[in-house]
DNA sequence: TGCGTGACCCAGG
DNA sequence: ACCTGGGCCACGC
């Protein structure tokens, strides 16, 4: 698989991610057609330069920001997040369920 | 050519 | 909630 390609799919993916909604990394891998990939993702968002690519939307499988802590990067992934009506405590976003739960569906702004 | 290093994930303990 | 160990793999040195 040619990894421009991979790479394209990827972002695709990510762009894909309504506002307000979020998905895990290994989420947007599969449905970029990579699964097991997650690492190519973070890689990818890493590097993007793209501002119009809605990278806070991805988060951590069991919802928490990827970023340190109190980084200035996870302080914007959060007020991004919250600005588009994301619920984010602790720098995570509401996960009610067994880890890994991200990665199972997409949360909503109107879900519990 | 190896080897360490990640915006990771998952099953277990 | 935290740690371990195995998978994954592009990159840099």
């Amino acid at each position: 698989m040619d990894p421009k390609s991979n790479c394209r799919r990827i972002l695709a993916a990510v762009r894909a991610i309504p506002a307000g909604q979020v998905a895990g990394y290994g989420e947007v891998a599969r449905r970029a057609g990579l699964p097991g990939r997650a690492r190519l993702v973070a890689r990818l968002l890493a590097g993007n330069e793209d501002p119009r690519l809605p990278w806070h939307r991805v988060l951590r499988s069991d919802g928490r920001i990827a970023f340190p802590a109190g980084s200035p990067s996870w302080q914007e992934q959060v007020d991004r997040l919250r600005a588009e009506g994301v619920e984010v405590r602790n720098g995570r976003v509401r996960v009610a369920g067994p880890r890994g739960a991200l990665d199972a569906e997409l949360w909503g702004p109107g879900r519990r």
